[in-house]
Parts: structure tokens; C-alpha cells; sequence
DNA sequence: CTTGAAATTAGTACCTGTTACTAATAGTAA
DNA sequence: TTACTATTAGTAACAGGTACTAATTTCAAG
């Protein structure tokens, strides 16, 4: 970047450049734009993108304060009650970021991961594998829906659990499961 | 948080409350440890827990990298072949943070997210759904295995596709699973 | 009670990446 | 040439620290 834009042009590069990697100082910018730093604050103003402090604590800010729709927690949802060995009933709240982002439908290992969390939320051991699943989808759910998830174990023979798993979306089932889980206890 | 506690029981507190919420200046630190300024930042020293920025810069810096194991990409592992309508093959490399903490065994719905996620790409359509899957996971994953899940298109009537997937560890099959995806080209 | 070490507090200089402001200079179009 | 915009320069102040020195408090053991 050597050559000297228009400052409409420097201005559209410079939102873009942070608004994919908001981690610049000020001056790292002056380098890239070649001008003073001086410009690169003028521009920030009225472009009203803040300082790197503050970008950076947003971005910490939005990560953090998610559920970590996945991966971190243990339990997909909200659990809301359980009857260890027998029940459980879990709360998820569909959000944007879990759907497609041109048809808004939520993407199935939501569903699935909701589903399979609270299978392995009522079994009464220590950590439970999900052996074998056989699911079924019945209907697209948009983003913003409420899924309730119910578990219910059927039939548990030595370290293998079967558990129902079933999801409704404001009174219409959405999903249905059947869990084979197996706990492993004793290594 | 009235009383004194002992050095050592701060210290523990203080890496706690900092771990699960990192955004604390020193100075709120002081009102909820009834200490100096000076003794919050000694315990940091010895703790070697960095300034409030830093904490902050690690936690956008972890998210912002992330290639977003679930729920922002579209697609889950790493396309590294793809015959449009017909086959493709992804990796997944699996890391610690999509396992069980206790066990190290990844946990179900990322595995099933991959198969999903290769299932659709595959797919010659511009949107897809998942409507019926049918899977069967064989074997426990433990993190840090390299994972590919090959899918091939097997049958296509009207809107509704069929799509096998396997997923493989070291030769080893790992997951298979039976998808129809349904197209929803025109709305 | 006294002494000595650990723990805590105080205080200062300096650092980065800024905001907020004032003022000078360069570029450009009428 | 003039008027106006864009850019640059420079300074004071701020938050949230680091790094260091030094004083003060606490508290248990002799």
C-alpha cells in the first residue's frame, strides 16, 4: 500500500481492514494508509469506529457472554429440570448465529446437540458416549424459537442406556431421537 | 465480600473470579477483596495473571482466530475435495475443546456437524435441509485425531437427496450415517 | 513483651494508546 | 488569488497499568 488514496477511499479500506481484524493501533495504520496519524484518528471519528481498546473488549465482550452456542459448554440449553436416571427437560433458545444466514433455519446439529445433551444430561453416570442415534427431523425452525427438549430413559441394561429424546417447538414436535448411550464409569 | 481472607485463599478466589470473567480492572478488584491496589497487583505477579488488557486482547484474540468449530462457519472441517452433485471429502481436526473434559472423547455432535456440513456441501443446490439422518457412531474419538468424513450422493428424487457419509480416524471407520437433504431452491 | 519475617500499603516515575483540543500547513477548485 | 478542504503537528490529560523503592502493619515464635 504505497500509493496515496482519496480520503472517501481511504476511509471505506480503513472500515473494512478493522472491521476484519480490529486488532491495529493507530499507528501500525499510519504505515499501511501512509498518512499521518493524525488522519487515521480524524477518520476513526467520523467513521465512529473506536479506539483499539474498546474494539478489541467488544469482540472479547461478544465471545465471552455467548453461551458458547457449542463446543464449551457440557450441556446444550437450559436445563430446567431433571430426574436423574429417569428425566430431564431442557430450554434452547435459537438464536441467529445457530441458523443459515439466508433462510434463517437453524442448522440440524443444533437441534441435534440440544438433543444429545440432555440424553446424557439424565443418565446417572460420571461421562456417557452417544453409542447410536437414529433421529428424525420433522420441520424447519427458524431462528428466535424457544426448542423444548424432553429426555426420557426407556431401558437401561448393564452400561447401556436408551433414552427418547423428543423437541417441540410451541406445542408442535419437531424432532425425535432415540439414544444409545453408554457409559464408560469405571476405565 | 466483607472479610479478610488469607493470602493464599484471595489468591485462589482471585483466579477464579478472573477466569470466569476477565474484564475486572484492579481498581473494582480492590472494593471486592477489601485490599490495596498494591496487593491485588503483587498476587497478579505472583500468579502470573497479565493486565486487563491483556486478559482482554487473549480472549478476542482465542475467538476472533477460531475458525468458529460450530455455529458461525458454514461449513464444519476443511473442504478438500469436492465434485459438485456427486462426492466430497473434508478434514476435521479435532482439539481439545470439542471433547469431554474428563474423558478427552469428542463429543457426538461435532462428528455428526461435520457429516451434516459435508452431506450439504456436496449437495448441487443453493440451500439445504437436513430431513431424516440415520447414524450410527462406531468408536470413541479422543482429541487431537485428524478426522475425514467422505460423502457421496447416492440418490436424488424431485427436491430430495440422498446422501451416505463415513468418517474416518487412521483408516479406521468411525461414523457413518445415511442423510436426505432437501433442496429449497425456490421458495 | 519483643523481635523478625511476611504481608500489605504508599508513593513515584514511566509506558501505551488513546481523546480532545488548537493551530499551522498543503492541496485544489473557482 | 482566494476560499475551502484535507492533512499534519503539537500539547495536555486520561486509564490502566509496570517496575521499583520504601514504609507500615500483622502476627507468630522466642
Amino acid at each position: 500500500m504505497k500509493k496515496r488514496m482519496s480520503k472517501a477511499e481511504r476511509q471505506k479500506e480503513l472500515k473494512k481492514k478493522l472491521s476484519n481484524d480490529p486488532f491495529f493501533t493507530d499507528e501500525e495504520l499510519t504505515n499501511i494508509f501512509n498518512v499521518s496519524i493524525q488522519t487515521i484518528r480524524l477518520d476513526r471519528l467520523e467513521l465512529g469506529i473506536p479506539e483499539l481498546r474498546e474494539r478489541v473488549k467488544n469482540v472479547a465482550e461478544k465471545n465471552h457472554s455467548k453461551v458458547r452456542s457449542l463446543g464449551g459448554k457440557e450441556i446444550v440449553g437450559e436445563l430446567i429440570d431433571l430426574e436423574l436416571g429417569k428425566s430431564g427437560i431442557s430450554i434452547l433458545e435459537t438464536t441467529e448465529d445457530m441458523a443459515f444466514e439466508k433462510t434463517n433455519v437453524i442448522r440440524g446439529h443444533h437441534i441435534f446437540a440440544q438433543a444429545e445433551s440432555i440424553a446424557m444430561a439424565v443418565i446417572d453416570a460420571e461421562v456417557a458416549l452417544t453409542g447410536v442415534a437414529n433421529i428424525k427431523y420433522q420441520t424447519p425452525i427458524k431462528s428466535g424459537n424457544k426448542l423444548i427438549a424432553k429426555a426420557e430413559v426407556v431401558r437401561q441394561r448393564g452400561n447401556k442406556y436408551f433414552v427418547h429424546v423428543f423437541i417441540y417447538e410451541s406445542q408442535k414436535q419437531v424432532f425425535r431421537g432415540k439414544f444409545i448411550l453408554v457409559s464408560m464409569d469405571k476405565e
